[in-house]
DNA sequence: CAGGATCCCAGAGGATACTG
DNA sequence: CAGTATCCTCTGGGATCCTG
């Protein structure tokens, strides 16, 4: 197609801005991470130094712990606060959003808790991270 | 440790039975799989043969596509009906473990919108599958 | 029509060691 | 304390071709 009007172009970039700002997309790759469901979880509960979280999750690499954290803060669901002391403190905490994903994250709980019901289940937020 | 008590190994027994069954994993599980929310999505709005589903979502392979269907199945997610005739019918649609699932990416949907507010973003189904 | 069988690759994430 | 820097492994899923 040729000759697109200037409303034509305005909608195909709507089109795409939606397909790539589709919101379960989004959810999905702000939740795709293997530690980042873990590390919302901790939030949860309160904020938290970096050495913390590595001790709450022996399993995770400080590495892959800094990555996980660096997305989630420039996605806006955690917040990273530097201290300026020696030695060195930083806190984190949830966001407003980072909040509202945790209910997400309970809505997965509770399919799950039901779709497990014939199973011998029960609610372990360890296993979230210990196990893996 | 040694000399462990029965209490201790019923105990280290359900624990592990509460890790590999714990209902946000089991959700995570049964959810990933690049091809799964599109063809829990497709069968939301009707039953639908392989070859439609093949249609609807272009750029998955029937290799990968089997895989998906077998792995839902096996899951109790959807149905698998098929028809002794020639060619060959198979019928899939969801079962009501399958739609109660749908109701948690809609979860991730209403959360996904709110976190796109800012940016221009509308929810496009379509999406999920043809812009991957 | 509805798949099965093979081969292959990118990218997430783990192991290990080092630093401002 | 709070990370970085490299290296390496493993697996989900795509490409391609074949069949009951």
């Amino acid at each position: 197609m040729k000759n697109h009007s200037i409303a034509d172009i305005q909608r195909d970039k709507m089109q795409a801005a939606s397909e790539k700002f589709c919101p379960v997309i989004a959810t999905i790759d702000v939740l795709s991470g293997k530690w980042k469901m873990p590390i919302l979880w901790e939030l949860y509960h309160g904020v938290k130094r970096f050495g913390e979280l590595k001790e709450a999750m022996p399993k995770v690499t400080p590495g892959v712990l800094s990555t996980q954290l660096q997305a989630l803060a420039s996605e806006g669901i955690i917040r990273r606060e530097l201290y300026a002391e020696v030695p060195p403190k930083v806190e984190y905490s949830l966001t407003a959003n980072g909040r509202a994903l945790v209910s997400v994250i309970c809505a997965m709980e509770e399919w799950g808790i039901d779709y497990l019901k014939n199973a011998n289940s029960a609610f372990n937020p360890d296993c979230l991270w210990t196990n893996v």
